[in-house]
DNA sequence: ATAGAACCTAAAGTAACTATAGGTTCAAGC
DNA sequence: GCTTGAACCTATAGTTACTTTAGGTTCTAT
């Protein structure tokens, strides 16, 4: 019997991490992730590590954070020799640029909602939709 | 004197739906938009019904629209037939896709300011990092 | 031993643009 | 009328973060 529950193929680390083998490959492909032991045949093995840091990058991805801003989350973990402040700083940049988000997004949920809350969905044709003429809005310098 | 109130080159259609003028040629190559009437020379001259076609383009894809989404949306004010039902729908379904993200933002601001607050010193590795945990979710299956 | 699932690599395709290259036209100033 | 430079033209390549395709190899269960 196999060490099943510390090394695992790449379609079962795709399951767990929510994603398809080809992004894996892509991953390891561009660094984010290293690459790992392979079988004689050459099959990738996997261990908890790799699953955990995977699935932290698809979290951020999911989050909308680039590869990039990933690259420089990983560096909290790939370098634990960093003094504290060091860290400190940099989430606290992470976390100024996540506020930033989230403030857009909140704007942007506003304006949605807004529209749907002022349209009736009955009654109103195009020539008669708010939705559609709140979008239509004409530049203040250029109408 | 030309009639520039109702005719302007592509520049100006450019500046009044605040985008590049490579984006309006990218817009018409895929159909977004029609190919307008040109010049002598073969430069693009456009009329106000072009601009509000373009500015509410753009103004959906500010709002995380698709081309194809806002393909579907621009059927419906193309075909007067259409009640904007539909249109509402599709607002209603984006402000629930938005609120889902907003969610995870927090969830991950608070993860990074709980890690700013719980910094005594040591780094952080792999399996001793507060953001990762906080973002690691155990798939149902493969834990 | 063999069938078929799972894996491998490399290259091309996708969305929604953006950037680059290299040439043409237009409008203003002399 | 001529020149100059901004604005425009086309076509192609590059960007991000993957996904898809093609064609071949390995693994596992019967």
């Amino acid at each position: 019997m196999k060490d099943t529950h510390t090394h695992f193929t790449i379609g079962t680390l795709a399951k767990k991490a929510n994603c398809k083998i080809e992004t894996i490959h892509y991953y390891e492909k561009i660094g984010l992730i290293p690459s790992p032991p392979r079988t004689e045949g050459g099959h990738r093995l996997y261990a908890m590590t790799d699953s955990k840091r995977l699935n932290f990058i698809r979290r951020c991805r999911e989050l909308d954070f680039s590869i990039e801003q990933i690259v420089e989350l990983l560096k909290f973990i790939d370098e634990p020799d960093h003094y504290c402040g060091e860290i400190k700083a940099m989430a606290m940049i992470q976390a100024r640029e996540v506020q930033k988000k989230i403030d857009d997004l909140e704007h942007l949920k506003k304006a949605l909602n807004d529209m749907v809350s002022q349209c009736k969905g009955e009654g109103f044709s195009i020539d008669n939709c708010p939705i559609v003429d709140a979008l239509y809005v004409e530049p203040e310098e250029f109408g």
